[in-house]
RNA sequence: GGUGUCAUAGCUCAGUUGGUAGAGCAAAGGACUGAAAAUCCUUGUGUCCCUGGUUCGAUUCCCGGUGACACCA
């Protein structure tokens, strides 16, 4: 694991070559067939050079999530093992998916679009205050302990109030799952000066490498959950008029910086993780 | 060469009727249980260009300097 651009994609397939396994990514955007240039998806000579899973093996019009890659990539780690490998090598940036892996998640009900879509809407007119006011009623447990500015947070607790009868915090129950491996974490870092300007230079080359025309032909697809996307959410404002191209790559530029940020603190708390500097 | 305007945070600028200063952006820190590249929260950085003068006190007023810009030669 590691920041967007910090070089996991080779260092991954090196680990894997070592072990004479596949890569299993774990990355919530490279799943999609749809996108390639905007989520630095592995290139066509490295992924000949190494099987590679959940890259591209997914459409952007099925709702993914980290449920069902914890089921998913277990199914698949446990059909590897059985195969006879005694080493997999995991790579990927997608911190909720790898602790969903690692830990595994309670045994929340999944989202139901008709509900989630109801209780979207109702964020948009009426606020979260309103629901914020009603998850207060059926679980204050929750209302005390999450983040109630989060109109995200709120709904979801909100739906799964809705959709079992249950409060969501009676839902919050083993700290961790037990998996039938060893799990080794390796994560890797760069001086942030160093991470910045990789970032800064693979945007402009994403842009030289088509990013308008991938994201042009996506247009259809813009307000699914994937295509909310550092890199295409952008794009679509510059296809739309409403900013230059320079712009736009200025705001992917600024836009991946704090997602690298994000990353880092989601994982400053993993005490696991074994730290490697691949900087200069 | 002359005249004028300006010089304040990394950037663009506001402001202080004289009591050492604040916005936006950039930036930094944090949260995270089926949208997670999503979503949400918190934070203010300073020789106020330099020297001298007036003053209890100057970033603010005055003299001089330096630099930038504009106009005139």
């Amino acid at each position: 694991m590691g920041p967007t651009a910090v070089g996991k994609t080779d260092y991954g397939i090196r680990e894997a070559l070592k072990y004479g396994s596949p890569v299993i990514s774990c990355d919530s955007r490279q799943i999609f067939r749809e996108m390639s240039i905007g989520t630095a998806v592995p290139s066509a000579e490295q992924l000949a050079a190494v099987k590679h899973y959940f890259i591209h093996s997914r459409s952007v019009t099925e709702p993914y999530s980290a449920g069902k890659y914890e089921i998913d990539a277990l199914a698949l780690i446990e059909r590897l093992f059985d195969e006879g490998h005694e080493t997999l090598v995991m790579a990927g940036g997608s911190g909720f998916y790898i602790d969903a892996l690692c830990n595994g998640l309670d045994d929340f009900p999944p989202a139901d679009a008709g509900l989630r879509e109801h209780l979207s809407s109702r964020l948009q007119q009426e606020g979260v205050e309103s629901l914020r006011l009603e998850l207060k009623r059926l679980d204050p447990e929750s209302y005390s302990t999450i983040d109630i500015a989060n109109g995200q947070r709120v709904v979801r607790a909100l739906e799964v109030c809705l959709l079992t009868g249950r409060p969501f915090s009676s839902f919050k129950t083993s700290p961790r799952k037990k998996r039938s491996f060893e799990i080794e974490k390796t994560g890797l870092t760069r001086p942030r000066s160093e991470l910045y300007d990789r970032i800064d230079r693979r945007v402009l080359q994403m842009v030289d490498s088509g990013l308008e025309e991938e994201v042009a032909g996506l247009v259809r697809y813009r307000e699914l959950p994937a295509l909310q996307t550092v890199g295409y959410k952008e794009m679509f404002s510059y296809l739309d008029g409403e900013i230059s191209l320079r712009r736009a790559v200025e705001l992917i530029q600024r836009n991946t910086r704090h997602y690298a940020k994000r990353q880092m603190s989601y994982w400053n708390r993993d005490k696991d993780i074994r730290w490697v500097d691949v900087g200069k």
